[in-house]
DNA sequence: CTGTTAGCGCTTTCAC
DNA sequence: GTGAAAGCGCTAACAG
């Protein structure tokens, strides 16, 4: 596999001037650069990348941590990403965590490495403390509420959101609510069961950990969701559910067991996923593939930068 | 940011030594070593991993070419290749294409770059000619049907799982069946197509083309389809659909429209992902999740290798 | 316009 | 056990 010098052997030129005709740089006389061009297609030459990225300190390689690429969730958000970065010239190296912590921090220790140039963190599971410490080695943006840190951060106003759509509900008449989350930790979960509590002491309303469901990721958890309120002996009246799938998931098992939406049971979703818009559920849109989209160009701008999206209410027929 | 040398100095050894201690190659004094760990803990070292890649030619990195992530489809496959991925140590570049052969290209690129180590197309676009040609620069690994070629690949034979599904409907009394398909082109598509062709030739039925529903790939396209059947004079009163999540959403539009299913419409699926298990849909399994493990497998192994993976009916209630 | 040259940071013979 | 030195392939001053 010939080098930049055997071109430039070849071409009879310095391996300046081939640098300069595979970096498009000015100044090449046009015998030259012909000269070195059919040499390149002679020896069907390639430029080795890696030598480039050694030189350079970089890579054009940006890592994008999700708990699990097969969640739709993190599919749009991810689907921003990647058409940003294709624009720059960007590729993404993809790093599942099945929210084990150890594999954040291989990701983290990827950007100590230089093997990317950024990271953008999609859900967070290590301490901020860590985060900020790798931050010194070069950028990265969580996709989750990083206030009162110096990291980087896109995210949604969880608490507000959830108060925003306890509010509707308590409107609609609904006195027992309750709701769904995928994980028990992390900054999201801690936000919401804040409002929650919060609310119900408004509200006088008694708090009753029946309510909640953890655990709630995937459309097929509407199964044992539905199953396990209608043993209840005073089951919810609305459920609060912080992801389109599971909801749609619930949805279906309801109509499955002729169970009313919303006459029987109010649904409130977040995310505004296209199955969300097809099953008619009321929802809050949050617009995964723009936060996708300014997620990269903040990471690649690299500048400190925090900014809350706001998620508006989409009423459909779930309530 | 200390390199290297900046150790050795500091250490008072030689390059090599610090390499060997970096490596944990043996025959090295435990003075030394203690020095050479003592002074990567002062200065905070971290090796360049461009320079290793320079010099080893190699990177650790693995191409996955999907048209789109965000379809749970290729989402269940990337699992898989992600999940052996990581046990490898290796790193996964995801490539999306939206099915434009320009970005397949590039991802074929990469691998004559030496960008990545290998490469895996989940769904094919270009011709396989050029497949074959950039397979010179590293081993590439494709998810369709390459026999014929010298082309590595997993694949399901859709000519015969069609024509086993074709065959179970009509053993269920079906006379008119139409099919769902994500795209025109492709491999997988023509051999479908063959199929359901060479069926109807021999069952003596008419080829309607109003029977065969193109770009049928999401959830939400459930919704024109069930809408185009109800149009129809003379609809199917069986339907293959190459994609649960699609056969889901046609069984939420019937539910709703009180379409019965499979009274009025039977559907047979295809994957069995978990949604077709939820809403109890009559589907072929193909172990997506396996199937990325073993194409990361045979990417990293590199001989050529052709493998047929087989397909399960799974029976449930929507036939 | 063009070439010489000094690295980028690391691995790996090879000789001691 | 250890180190000198020769690269890996490329870029970018710098000097002409």
């Amino acid at each position: 596999m010939a080098n930049i010098k055997d071109i430039a052997k070849l071409a009879g030129v310095s391996v300046t001037t081939v640098s300069r005709v595979i970096n498009r740089h000015p100044y090449v006389s046009d015998e030259k650069k012909e000269a070195v061009l059919r040499a390149m297609e002679q020896t069907n030459y390639v430029r080795n990348i890696n030598a480039v990225h050694l030189i350079k300190g970089k890579t054009n390689l940006i890592g994008v941590v999700v708990p699990s690429i097969k969640r739709p969730y993190f599919g749009l958000v991810v689907e921003g990403i990647a058409d940003e970065a294709l624009k720059g010239n960007y590729r993404l190296v993809l790093i599942q965590t099945n929210y084990e912590e150890s594999r954040e921090l291989e990701a983290l220790m990827m950007l100590k490495l230089k093997q990317i140039d950024a990271l953008i963190i999609c859900s967070k599971i290590s301490d901020w403390e860590i985060v900020e410490e790798y931050g010194a080695y070069g950028p990265v943006i969580v996709f989750e509420d990083a206030r009162g840190t110096n990291v980087s951060s896109i995210f949604i106003d969880h608490y507000k959101s959830f108060m925003e759509a306890l509010a509707y509900l308590s409107g609609k008449g609904h006195r027992k609510i309750g709701y769904c989350l995928a994980r028990k930790s992390g900054t999201s979960s801690k936000q919401r069961e804040a409002a929650y509590r919060d609310f119900l002491k408004n509200a006088g309303e008694p708090f009753d950990p029946s309510c909640i469901f953890y655990d709630a990721v995937h459309f097929e958890d509407g199964e044992w969701i539905v199953q396990r309120l209608t043993t209840m002996q005073n089951p919810p009246t609305a459920l609060l559910v912080t992801s389109d799938q599971v909801a749609a998931g619930i949805l279906a098992c309801c109509n499955e067991r002729k169970i009313g939406v919303p006459s029987k049971l109010a649904i409130v979703s977040f995310d505004n996923q296209p199955i969300a818009k097809i099953l008619n559920i009321t929802t809050f849109e949050i617009p995964l593939v723009d936060i996708g989209r300014s997620l990269f160009l903040q990471a690649i701008n690299g500048n400190f930068y925090q900014k809350e999206i706001p998620v508006k209410l989409i009423e459909r027929l779930t309530v």
